[in-house]
DNA sequence: ACCTATTCGGGAACGGTGTTCGCGAACACT
DNA sequence: AGTGTTCGCGAACACCGTTCCCGAATAGGT
């Protein structure tokens, strides 16, 4: 295992047998698959059968899976289009959660990454420079803001997690069990705030997260 | 698959050989797993080696490795001692997550679980309960209290995941990159964050989740 | 034109994984 | 004693990530 991260592991010169692919085209199967088929699919030998070659082979490109993980995060990270930093800091980081819950929504499998693992890559560190860069007039310290980044990724990715499952088997489990406990007697305040109305209306995404950021940044 | 969740599936009646374990017993073993060895050794194998039986015995405990770790989540959640609601809701809340913190702090395995599922069990039910019954007199919506248990869990599973991952191998890999971005020369905030004194110190655990609940359920 | 260094492709294998099948053993009840 | 029912679990299946190793392919040097 080297010390050094996948983003700094670069080609070599034109020297022995060129390579057939290039790690952005097994980046790029891998999120085809990922978005076909869901996260759990993503494995060696899938990736590899969908570009037609041996599971072998992707080891040339990629040093393990968990690199191959990293590297479909940051991808799908070049898909914000930010507008240049300026103006109050609340609306910039804002449109900043409303993309990621976009491309969170468009790939499912985004957010139980983001979740998990926190690596930053090249357009990760582009993103987090833009909300510095948003954040540059802000008084608070630079822990806080640092933080604050953490937060907005934690936040968009649960809610946006949420959003995913709405509708799934996995909620109605949720919701069976939820009759049962509701039955049983104990629990006066969860059952008052169910009984009334069976669907909950949830909150807007762009309000929670303006009073999380207000909160942590406000005043 | 069942609909019925894990917490329904009861045991029948004196019928039969009598069981040599129980589902406790096999949640035991599986925490106490993953406590010494990490969430990734927890696998069926292992668990039922933990136990002195074969891997196909815990399937008559348990429909999957899926429902074992909810069972595991579950009984940590054993764990909270909360105190009779009442009195101001923000400390009321405050106390919840400084114990979560506390819980996931001492095992290493709960925050990623936490973060991906969410699962609610019998003791999940109860701190829910808990959370609400400490809102009772809160003006806020249904949905927005619902919003606030899950930012709460969200949050503090995200935070002692920080918190575990402050010395590892992986933060000494991300350093190098960071390094390596600033020496590239674009990305000049984020250069000037990270270059007044190599460690940036993070805001504290009981200042953020303060800010973020009371920017959530605020004024 | 040949040789050599170097890289790539990938079949085969290793040691794992979750889960299912089916059968013998063990018990409760009649 | 017989019967119905559950339990324990070895064996097997279909995967998984990863490593080994060797033949093939290329570039540069001569």
């Amino acid at each position: 295992m080297e010390a050094v991260p996948v983003w700094l592991r670069e080609r070599r010169a034109g020297v022995g047998r060129p390579a057939e692919r290039s790690r952005a085209e097994v980046t790029a199967a891998a999120i085809a698959l990922a978005d076909r088929e869901g996260l759990a699919a993503v494995s060696m030998r899938r990736v590899a059968a969908e570009l037609g070659t041996g599971a072998a082979s992707l080891y040339r490109y990629v040093d393990s899976r968990d690199d191959l993980l990293d590297l479909m995060i940051d991808e799908v990270a070049a898909g914000y289009q930010l507008p240049p930093p300026g103006g109050p800091w609340l609306p910039g980081l804002l449109e900043v959660c409303r993309q990621a819950r976009e491309l969170m929504l468009r790939h499912g499998w985004l957010p139980e990454l983001v979740l998990t693992r926190s690596a930053l890559g090249p357009h990760g560190t582009d993103l987090l420079e833009h909300v510095l860069a948003v954040l540059a007039e802000h008084p608070a310290s630079v822990g806080r803001k640092l933080e604050t980044y953490a937060v907005m990724t934690t936040l968009t990715a649960a809610l946006a997690l949420n959003e995913l499952n709405g509708g799934s088997a996995a909620r109605q489990r949720q919701g069976a069990y939820l009759a049962h406990v509701i039955a049983a007697g104990r629990h006066a305040h969860l059952t008052a705030a169910l009984s009334r109305g069976s669907l909950v209306p949830a909150p807007s995404f762009e309000d929670t997260v303006s009073r999380v950021l207000a909160g942590l940044l406000g005043e």
